[in-house]
DNA sequence: ATAATTTCGGACAAAACTATCCTTAATTAG
DNA sequence: CTAATTAAGGATAGTTTTGTCCGAAATTAT
């Protein structure tokens, strides 16, 4: 029986680095990407089924991702999405895009008006966490080789 | 218009490091330990007036933080919360008992089956800023000199 | 032109998270 | 013992996030 329940999606997912929404549009780029690697515009449908994501929540997940200008959409047969290639899209755009700048600049406690000049209790702790993470987001690009070569292990 | 909008508590949070609850409950042990420094129990109105945050909901944070070892509480007039002293309290602990482990241990996207020898696409690039947020949770005790010095900034 | 395909977008539903209300139980002080 | 105070806990409401449904708009092929 818990073998069972490991294996589907457990539903309290609280606390988790990025929204649902997110984990689904990064795996998306990253799809997107490599399917364009060998020159091939990418549906709905296919997306949803690399993914295995809920067909129509990724359909507006995918809204989002043209609407912020990463991906250019495409309708009718032969139709679909690709890569803005105007931009060198980053995991950063993404998350931005999809989860806002929280979690990059927000307060690790929420607050307000902490800062580097006036720190709430865990500031200092965190530093090099928020640090490293913006490093992380801003230097990986959803076309990056490594992300690419993964791109067989998208779902469960 | 815009600030004051500002200083109040945006509503759209997603993907931000901790949740609500987990960011009050970082804030109420900080309190706590901070209050015990000079030997004083702390009750409920008392910590919800120094953090800002809504009673009812505090009170509920707070029963979960006594079940989970936290804290102990103790009724009646002069009652109120103390610091469970048999546990060195880390930071660790306050988020794994209000947001469980899914920030710690689940995969970045989410993934059930993604692991060192199996990665997800973006595993690698996310294992030092899994590694650092770790190690900053693990190695801060809520009782820190240095979290104690900030007890002022707690709430906006 | 017509039909088939695909994205767009509004409305709606379900689940999770945040928050409130109110009663009960326990403890202390008078 | 009684009244006052404080935490415990069940029930419920509000909000956000996640997910679904369905018709409209655009594009391609026949």
């Amino acid at each position: 029986m818990s073998e069972i329940i490991s294996e589907l999606d457990s539903q309290k997912k609280l606390g988790q680095m990025f929204s649902r929404a997110c984990e689904y549009a990064i795996k998306i780029m990253i799809y997107i990407a490599a399917n364009e690697q060998e020159g091939k515009r990418t549906g709905l449908k296919e997306v949803t089924e690399a993914i295995g994501s809920p067909e129509a929540f990724t359909a507006k997940i995918l809204q989002q991702l043209v609407k912020n200008d990463l991906l250019l959409s495409f309708r009718g047969p032969t139709g679909g999405f690709v890569l803005n290639d105007k931009k060198e899209i980053r995991l950063h755009d993404v998350v931005v895009a999809i989860d806002g700048t929280h979690l990059i600049d927000d307060c690790v406690l929420g607050l307000n008006k902490c800062s580097n000049t006036n720190p709430c209790p865990v500031h200092d702790k965190f530093l090099m966490v928020k640090d490293q993470l913006t490093e992380t987001l801003l230097s990986t690009r959803v076309n990056d080789e490594a992300l690419l070569n993964g791109r067989n292990i998208l779902k469960n």
